[in-house]
DNA sequence: GTAGCTCTGTTACAAATTGATACAAAAACC
DNA sequence: GGTTTTTGTATCAATTTGTAACAGAGCTAC
């Protein structure tokens, strides 16, 4: 999952198993903190994410670290590059996959259709991707937190009549990570938009939508 | 081409034409200035770059821009999501290019080698991107800089003996834009390796790295 | 060729944003 | 229930950006 301009992401990433007539290999679970690949292991399958939520990170040598996306239901994992996994893998919650064998992205032998289905969702993943290049080297702070609560929302928020309710199973150093930011500036951007009523917290990882518009201005950048 | 590890980077990614059995179709010529294609088109090819430097760029409503990647030789330009582009991409230079049907990559019917090595090249793209967020995420503007001159003198850099050379025919707009950075930061950045006798400006497309492991240095995140 | 113009790049200084540090409060975990 | 970890908030510092002025390269017209 990424994030950049709402709207466009939340439509097309709506969960949606991928067609297949073979039968299916048995169903993947994973607790909380239970890691599915570490970087540097070899590939053998894909995953889609079939409930729940992953978190891909890479690390540099001095330990800084970059959550490079958060994996929802819908969302595919695991693509290789040369033949090995560039990311961790670890559940938030826990989380149902449906495993593909890695040999159904590349030689496509057996079921054309799952075969064409991982190419185009390794297709969305480089435009997703993109998307977040903008998102991580141009965009402040508050359009940042800003972006990610409005996607999340669309995409997994709970209809409460007036408001919308979101649920994040990330921590903030997560969130921090995952834009480009320190926990710290998570934490005041949290603040000021609880401040000015745009949000409101019902607690850390339950976040309650009071202004949408306003949400969604300030992802594209209007001023405060 | 994209940048954070340089060592790494450069050497899988030399100029190797991909390999098929099929006629080829004619090389594609552009000029300085000239567009390949626009964000919005459809996809009707992808190319592999020849010769010379493409500019990849997506663009905000309120006019930020962030450039996606540039487009060396080896590289392969023009993935499509949901059948079109969602880059601009330019010529910086003469740019010799290969085309290869979208269907060459989609369809794989005809020749499965020339598939797969497309293929691999999305694959190869996604991981280069990965390297990519955890430079715009996480470096400072030193780092990042050094991580790019690193990553281009390894890979189209000049032997002169004791020093390397190496052209750059982007702007510093485009540097910036790239980096995630102000055009003046990326000045007077370039000022400080100038003065610190990391580097020397031939002239504005024109760098010597004098003393290429402090550039790799900085580029590690190493203090000044 | 060259005078004048435009665009790009450099530099200095002020301002703003973000990051670092410290500590209190809340939550999660045994 | 007590301990550890995470989160929130404040203050201060550092980095980066914004603004502005200027230098210089390249282009055009003459």
């Amino acid at each position: 999952m990424y994030v950049t301009i709402p709207t466009v992401t939340a439509a097309q990433s709506a969960f949606t198993p991928l067609a297949t007539t073979l039968p299916q290999t048995a169903e993947a679970r994973l607790k909380p903190g239970a890691y599915l690949y570490y970087e540097g292991d070899d590939v053998e399958w894909l995953y889609q994410v079939t409930s729940g939520v992953l978190r891909l990170t890479r690390l540099l040598a001095d330990g800084r670290r970059q959550v490079i996306a958060f994996g929802y239901p819908g969302d595919i994992v695991g693509f290789p590059s040369a033949d090995i996994h560039h990311t961790d893998c670890e559940a938030l919650t826990e989380v149902r996959l449906q495993p593909f064998r890695r040999s159904a992205l590349e030689s496509g032998e057996g079921d054309p259709k799952l075969h064409n289905a991982l190419l185009q969702a390794a297709l969305r993943e480089i435009s997703g991707m993109q998307d977040h290049f903008m998102m991580l080297g141009r965009k402040s702070a508050s359009e940042k937190l800003a972006s990610f609560l409005c996607v999340l929302t669309e995409r997994v928020g709970v209809d409460l009549g007036a408001y919308r309710s979101v649920t994040l199973p990330m921590s903030r150093s997560d969130i921090a990570d995952f834009l480009g930011l320190t926990t710290e500036t998570v934490s005041r951007t949290f603040t000021q938009l609880r401040k000015s009523k745009i949000i409101a917290i019902d607690n850390i990882h339950t976040i309650i939508v009071q202004r949408p518009t306003a949400l969604l201005g300030l992802s594209l950048g209007d001023r405060d």
